[in-house]
DNA sequence: GATGAATGAGTATTCATTCAT
DNA sequence: GATGAATGAATACTCATTCAT
């Protein structure tokens, strides 16, 4: 790795950090090259904008999940428990927990709503594959897999991600799940321990 | 009604519509006031902050939109096309056909998010009551009605809102929509009619 | 006069002074608000931009330029007088000596060139209109009077304003007035003790 | 020529044709090394600054142009032609057309007014001797030639560059030049054919 | 000869909000 | 009820120039 290229990867991580605790939007240029110890101009020799800047990190973060979630692939797990730890994959990883609240809060709305849609991209065609694995081997039966896919992810985005959820909405995404994927009652009950 | 509240709803009007067509963060209290040809300090007469009125202008919507469903809570429909009723009811009805576009657009995702919460706080009661009076004459078959209403508008919104939607899409909502009120298969078939 | 309109007034002075002593590029908005006492946005309450701050400080220059030929036009003196005390009315007036120093650095080669541009739209109709008179009376004899009045403009800008000129451009001059207005030779010899 | 001299008079050349078309102020030290595929040492290797660039691009110029004008010197052109031959061979020579716009334009003031004085520089004493043999020759009879030399120029570059003149410009600028160098009615009458 | 990472001073502009009248 | 002049903190971005390698 070149020289420039570590700084940039610095920057990245630093900005992520930022972005992720305090918003984009609340996370001026300014201070971030007084975080990172740089010059403005050698922040502007990295990134073209700070909108770029965010794209980049975005892009950092997407990539980070999906190793996350092909390491899952990878494994013996069951079927159905691939198919829950390859969504919990595609989170934020951060030491801080504030990561929720701050990604949650209004402010933050801008790089919520950037990331859920490049997410959605990226998860979309790997859970897809699962559960097609899944359909041959007879513990799913459905149809227009991508489109049930989807569906499954936004409501477990929208109902768990902010971290405000019941026992009830756990009952009802289990339920929600395996009939969405055809899937005989309890299959996916496990869910219950991962998240409850 | 009075005077000021006259004008006061006329502000609101006003806003509302240039919210939508630009973006709440696009649109400069001076743009309004130019807009609604009136000064500056009127506008902080009638409103705290330029937060406030889109607080206030949401509230608005809301209410036309609850209104609008109320009106097919009171009809003879069945009660299947009912529930897709009421939720189509909850949508920014305007004269102009930008609206989708400018509401999905990025830079008006603060005041999308906004309105989706307010949204949810006020259709899910609505539409739990229909679906309880579903569960009573047998046509439904579910517990946890509330959750379920949830995610049954989650996932309208976030597929159907936008406008980008597939065939597949409908197909699966229709499936899925039956499946988590525990109704028996074709009876929301009708919504292929109403969206497609 | 309004309150707001002398505020503007006094504006527009001080911008003049500062634009015509330092140049309008090397005057910055942060050094205006800082010489009138006001904050950033009082600047932009009254003026755009920067650059249309320019704009009226030159309107208001060539305003009172052309007010000060107005005068000369209702003299007495005699039409060859009466010309170049027109010309010589159209320069920048003030206080301090080194106004052309300024207006002829490099550094202000923009505002320097507008004002050219400007002056000529406005001291050709009031000059041609005075050889005209010169023409009935006899002592001019020439056609195309608009154009030569814009030569003699442009040659007594560009070799006098500056103040880097000698006598030789001077009687040069003075018979270039006379061949291109056809007036007797002598006629515009008073020009030497004028500027001389 | 070495092998660095090369690639200096590559650089002129392409910060020539940059300055011309978008002027000196909007054409960063960037933009040159990204056009020639250099790197920013490596400029800053060539020219100190990039005022000094532009001294020596306009330096090029001003050669080119004087060259050209020598070649008219040693023609058998009669003289009043070689005068204006020599006027015209004074303008930016390139292939492409939007060099009078580009020149003109407000943005390269700068760079314009540069050109304006180097070029007075190198013309007035050409002209000058072609003046002197007008005399001797009978064809003009006239004293402070440099300084009737230099008001011809001015007024032939402020009012033909440009591009926008009229017919009685034309006309006027005729009948100036012949009673300026003291040519007889007609001497200059070529220059409608020329120009027009 | 040539590179390219690093600098940092400099600048115009926006905009929600206040308050004396 | 209504005005509009005044505020000032906040912010992204440019660009000529340097210098260690």
């Amino acid at each position: 790795m070149k020289k420039g290229e570590k700084r940039k990867l610095e920057l990245l991580k630093i900005a992520y950090k930022m972005f992720l605790t305090r918003g984009y939007e609340n996370t001026s240029v300014d201070e971030i090259i007084e975080e990172a110890g740089i010059a403005k101009g050698t922040f502007y020799y990295y990134f073209q904008s700070k909108e770029q800047l965010l794209e980049e990190v975005i892009g950092m973060m997407i990539d980070e999940e999906a190793e996350r979630a092909c390491e899952v692939l990878n494994t013996d797990l069951p079927i159905p428990q691939k198919i829950t730890s390859v969504i919990l994959s595609f989170r934020p990883a951060s030491e801080e927990a504030s990561i929720e609240e701050a990604l949650f809060h209004p402010d933050n709305v801008l790089m919520h709503n950037k990331i859920k849609k490049r997410l959605l991209d990226t998860a979309i065609p790997l859970l897809s594959k699962i559960v097609e694995e899944g359909n041959e081997k007879g513990i799913f039966k459905c149809d227009n897999i991508p489109e049930r896919v989807h569906m499954m992810l936004i409501v477990s985005s929208e109902i768990f991600d902010e971290g405000e959820f019941t026992e009830c909405d756990i009952e009802v995404f289990i339920d929600l799940s395996e009939k969405l994927l055809g899937a005989k009652a309890g299959t996916m009950g496990f869910i219950r321990d991962m998240i409850g």
